[in-house]
DNA sequence: TTACGTGCAAAATCTTTGCCCCTGA
DNA sequence: TCAGGGGCAAAGATTTTGCACGTAA
């Protein structure tokens, strides 16, 4: 994690579009059969090098719901995300930020730790597959 | 997942006797160790298999922290983890439930989709980390 | 007896890394 | 020029699985 100087290259820069415009939450592979599209030689080693690199500096975040692939996403605004037990997409939740600062802060006062930060995965079911239910 | 009728197994109950004694959210590696001293020709292939066995019959739990490993639990009573960011020690959190089912109530009515379940894994710095700073 | 369970090792996944060539600044 | 970046493939790390043998019921 060393403080080196990044140069541009095409392959993050191509990397990093394809994440912004892909609200699905892809894995790496997704990712990197996207980016072949526009560069078909890439490899995917230089795709997971700059994922990392990305999420490093906060440009991206990487996500973990516990399928055993990592997830990416570029939109580093505070948000949540739910899994959708039926169809498996993974749903942003847009949730007003004092409804989780007051959550922490009761949990806080039941703990003896002391609490920076909370990963919170909900799961359920999407509105699609609701409708498809009923 | 089938169905299938499950006979004893002296393995099975050893990998169980030992996770319930382990408090330390341990790795199926380490949990792999310790009952390597009681059956010292167990293999990990069997570990791996009765933990998930347990796991699908809800026995234990399985825990995934996002540290790339996967880490299991004997106590299934409702609790949450902590990961202290110090040590990397995962800590009970024990939180009323009620605490809980607000905040899910709440996060309900801001969002359309059907929320059933919810994993958290909070950050921060345990008791014993924040008495060494101090 | 007869499925289920195990040990062993190979395979399957997913991710990182070494090496040598390429390229941005 | 020259250090960072990329392609390729090998190596790592973790987990699953096929198979032949062992064992509970």
């Amino acid at each position: 994690m060393s403080e080196t100087k990044m140069r541009y290259s095409k392959q993050r820069e191509i990397i990093y579009e394809v994440l912004k415009n892909d609200m699905s939450h892809p894995s790496v592979d997704s990712i990197y059969m996207n980016v072949k599209k526009i560069i078909p030689d890439i490899s995917l080693g230089t795709v997971y090098r700059n994922l990392n690199l990305l999420a490093n500096q906060k440009k991206i975040l990487r996500l973990d719901i516990g399928d055993g692939v990592v997830h990416f996403d570029a939109r580093i605004t505070p948000h949540y995300h739910l899994i959708c037990d039926e169809c498996g997409e993974i749903k942003d939740l847009f949730l007003d930020e004092s409804l989780i600062s007051v959550f922490i802060d009761k949990v806080q006062k039941e703990s003896d730790e002391h609490i920076h930060n909370i990963d919170i995965v909900f799961h359920g079911t999407c509105q699609n597959c609701l409708k498809k239910k009923s």
